[in-house]
DNA sequence: CGTTACCTGAAA
DNA sequence: TTTCAGGTAACG
């Protein structure tokens, strides 16, 4: 569920809270355990690993959260789709589907909730694996157009895929990549490696407007999302065409459509967005 | 590269 | 009853 701009609005909730604080107790519900943290992780070796860490700071990569301990090691969470972690004191009720528990030295609980499971924790040494699986921080200065050119060259998958993909850029999923697409003007099924120069630095600042833009309004609460106080967001009420099928355009109030682009609903406007390939084809004009 | 699986529920 | 869901990893 959630993607750059919601685990970031997490982070930024909860980096004060955690900062300096102690784990002192460590609960995770036994049928979950295997699916959080692999089926080779016991609770007492969790417990082990994180019970006496001071967590120094909370960090984010792409969509992967960063608690850094005291000891060099790192636990990166990720939500998946449907994962919540929400700050608490232990006499507030029970969140639905609350699957984990750290308590902290403060008396306070950092508690993790998750409908569908798929959300994990993996306590690393380093973040070696993350660097090799993810690619630049749209938000950072690393995030360069030349870097952002290249990784579409010569592919033929729908740019909606490749914008998907963790690897070209960290942190985009499926509302940011549908609204930057938008944003840009392109179709979200055209080859990637087809696309103009015009299209690709429309679609570069865009990639970067977009999740601004979501940061700004806290993340979108479709369905489960909440920020690390357990509130909603607001973005999703300032989206231009996620989830939209059959409202109008809010440039041009032609209805908008849905179509599944690599196995991924898609919402686009079928006026305004065109394939922004490179020279002839039936194209810009159209 | 596309397809399937992981899990649970809400909506059509 | 069936489909859909904001994500990724493991397949062929």
């Amino acid at each position: 569920m959630p993607e750059l701009p919601e685990v970031e609005t997490i982070r930024r909730d909860l980096a004060p809270l955690v900062s300096g604080r102690t784990i002192v107790r460590v609960d995770v519900d036994q049928a979950t355990l295997p699916l959080l943290a692999g089926p080779a992780v016991d609770i007492e070796a969790l417990r082990s690993s994180l019970s006496g860490r001071a967590v120094s700071t909370l960090d984010r990569r792409g969509k992967y959260l960063l608690f850094r301990l005291d000891d060099g090691r790192t636990l990166v969470a990720h939500l998946r789709m449907t994962g919540r972690l929400v700050w608490r004191c232990p006499a507030d009720p029970p969140e639905p589907y609350q699957r984990a528990v750290l308590g902290f030295d403060d008396g306070h609980e950092l508690r993790w909730c998750d409908l569908r499971k798929f959300g994990t924790w993996k306590l690393v040494d380093d973040d070696e694996e993350l660097a090799t699986k993810l690619g630049p921080e749209p938000m950072e200065g690393e995030f360069a157009l030349a870097a952002f050119r290249r990784s579409l060259q010569g592919r033929k998958a729908a740019i909606k895929s490749v914008l998907l993909d963790q690897k070209s850029v960290a942190g985009l999923g499926n509302i940011y990549v549908d609204e930057a697409l938008f944003r840009a003007r392109i179709r979200p099924d055209t080859p990637a490696g087809e696309l103009a120069e015009g299209p690709i630095k429309r679609l570069f600042a865009a990639v970067r407007e977009v999740l601004e833009q979501g940061i700004q309004h806290r993340g979108a609460s479709f369905r489960d999302y909440v920020d690390g106080q357990g509130h909603t967001g607001e973005q999703h009420m300032h989206v231009q065409v996620f989830r939209r099928t059959g409202k109008p355009c809010y440039v041009c109030t032609t209805p908008i459509e849905r179509i599944i682009v690599g196995q991924r609903s898609t919402h686009y406007c079928p006026r305004c967005q065109k394939s922004g390939r490179r020279r002839r084809g039936g194209t810009s004009a159209r």
